[in-house]
DNA sequence: TTGGTATTTCGCTAATAACCAAAATACTAG
DNA sequence: CTAGTATTTTGGTTATTAGCGAAATACCAA
């Protein structure tokens, strides 16, 4: 999950995941709607893909990236274990959209010197 | 929202905002919390204040942090937009824990180049 | 005013990260 | 096989950032 914060640091990285949120794209059609270089571009394909923010698929030359939803379920839940009120342990599902969150919220935390 | 997701970055400040999700606390409390020089920690707070996610109160030479909730709802709907399905513009609320989350998506994006 | 406590600021270091141009790799049509 | 295209990797630069110890600031009881 640190990661996924990491990755989501970046405004263009976001902007990456904005554009694939529309459509796939190839590596090449992204690099159209930025004024960095390629180069820079595919580091931040590589952040993203350590994430599993993205996945990729090759066809010849071409690479089409696609944005992987699936992670956005984990990061809500983990916004929920950051500003979550505090409550006892529940369990609520909750559609959104055709996404379901399963949101899970807990009295106990472990001691913050554990982690990091 | 940028300072939002950079301050999010940092797994030392997202075990800040765990800990004021429990109670609030002074500096010197969380200080105990961590195993880090009270210097950076107070570097931490400057940055999670900048980015409106934590506030403080002073009470003679004893500050006290206390998370700030409001800036979820904000974050949640962010996520939403690079994660969100694409469709038909639409406003949907949805209440989570007490918490109530305007969701907006939107089908047109400005264009990547724009931003950042 | 002095001494003690709580906290922040300052100046520095080392590591990390975004950016670039050039080189390298991968693939394919001719 | 060669040439061209798509993309990534490499090596370098510059800026940013987390961490530290020391100094400074803020406050208050004696």
């Amino acid at each position: 999950m640190n990661e996924v914060f990491k990755a989501l640091s970046d405004p263009t990285r976001r902007e990456i995941l904005r554009s694939l949120r529309q459509r796939d794209h190839t590596a090449g059609e992204l690099a159209e709607l930025f004024v960095i270089s390629k180069s820079t571009l595919s580091g931040h394909f590589n952040v993203l893909k350590a994430a599993d923010l993205i996945a990729q698929d090759k066809r010849g030359t071409t690479v089409t990236y696609r944005l992987n939803t699936g992670v956005f379920e984990e990061v809500v839940a983990h916004l929920f274990d950051l500003f979550g009120q505090a409550a006892p342990i529940t369990t609520r599902q909750v559609t959104v959209n055709q996404v379901t969150i399963n949101q899970v919220t807990s009295s106990s935390q472990a001691a913050p010197k554990e982690s990091a």
